[in-house]
DNA sequence: CGACACATGTAACACGTTACATGATTTG
DNA sequence: CAAATCATGTAACGTGTTACATGTGTCG
């Protein structure tokens, strides 16, 4: 929402149909959050109000990206993003607790995950033909990129496959709960 | 949590260690939550506490899974997780917004990222050598997934760069604000 | 005794999501 | 007029995160 503050001052309503003409269709919002968030972002000095602006003949309340708001804004660019959210992965979270639950086969989990990725894969690359077709060029590379991830998805799963019978050999984790009180000095 | 319980019944303060014990430190969370999610997990039915339990002489309020909760536990295992939130990708997001900005150029927004991801690579290779010589499967899985969605990132990137002029040719995305009123039929 | 870990919570805050309320304006 | 869309919000709910309060038992 900064970032298209900052590319020109308008009011809430609008800002949602841009968002959705930006990015696409997977960031369409309820257009009440819109609202919250923008009262979040004038709360912290991010952006400013301009009260019973005429836009169009008619007024609307518009706001505008402060300077604290650029800062932010240039900040989140560098910024990089850190893409480790992958270790908190919960199709590993299914495959490992499966195994310790027994109450589904690990390789039933493995198989209908299998399932869902040809699926998506079928419907993704279905999606990108039609938007190089449209020469959409922002939305062919997002559907490039989940592409490539859902590759990389049903690659690991033949990993995981492949070794099914290693991880049945494992012991189940353990935590041996120590008795209350200071531990004795470790050395 | 209910896997875990599913596996055995057990106390909160265990739980917790028993989650990192299974799924490693990326799923260590504040113990607080532990208590907060186990009342409503007992709230909507899925575990009952056993008060006054004695462990190990002690009193500890150990919860069991109720049959609500190994039939819930038994869905979200057999339901495949859908991996299509890779279409409200944030990094895409930067992307095109940089474009739309100007306050940084994308250029740049694309190498710090880039950078950020080799670095990850460069520590993730490092734990998985590490995993690799201590025999952790599931810690060796876990890390694979993650150096394969690194992987797509990166070449991602290389996409996305070699295709950097034709995005600045398109035209800036545009929301033209219908007046008000009922649309005029269509057709 | 004091530090430290075990153990069980409560409170505050942030944020995403959905539903609901309200009003203006225009077309059929 | 009624329906549909533009436009601005508020309220409720769920959940993750952090901080805090409180108490128990043991080792140095």
């Amino acid at each position: 929402m900064l970032a298209l503050l900052d590319h020109a001052p308008t009011y809430g309503y609008q800002l949602r149909g841009l968002m959705e003409a930006t990015l696409g269709d997977p960031w369409v919002v309820n257009i009440g959050q819109i609202y919250s968030t923008l009262s979040r972002l004038e709360r912290d000095g991010m952006v400013i109000r301009q009260p019973g602006v005429k836009v169009d003949v008619e007024d609307r309340t518009v706001y505008e990206i402060t300077g604290t708001g650029k800062a932010e804004l240039g900040q989140w660019f560098r910024q990089p993003l850190s893409r480790d959210y992958r270790l908190r992965d919960m199709v590993y979270a299914k495959l490992v607790l499966s195994h310790l639950s027994g109450s589904v086969s690990t390789e039933e989990v493995l198989q209908a995950q299998r399932r869902q990725l040809l699926n998506e894969m079928h419907e993704v690359t279905r999606m990108r033909a039609e938007a190089e077709s449209k020469s959409d060029l922002p939305w062919v590379l997002l559907l490039e990129s989940a592409v490539m991830h859902l590759e990389a998805d049903l690659r690991w799963l033949e990993v995981c496959e492949a070794r099914l019978e290693d991880l049945d050999t494992l012991p189940p984790p353990q935590f041996k709960g120590r008795p209350r009180g200071r531990p004795p000095k470790k050395k």
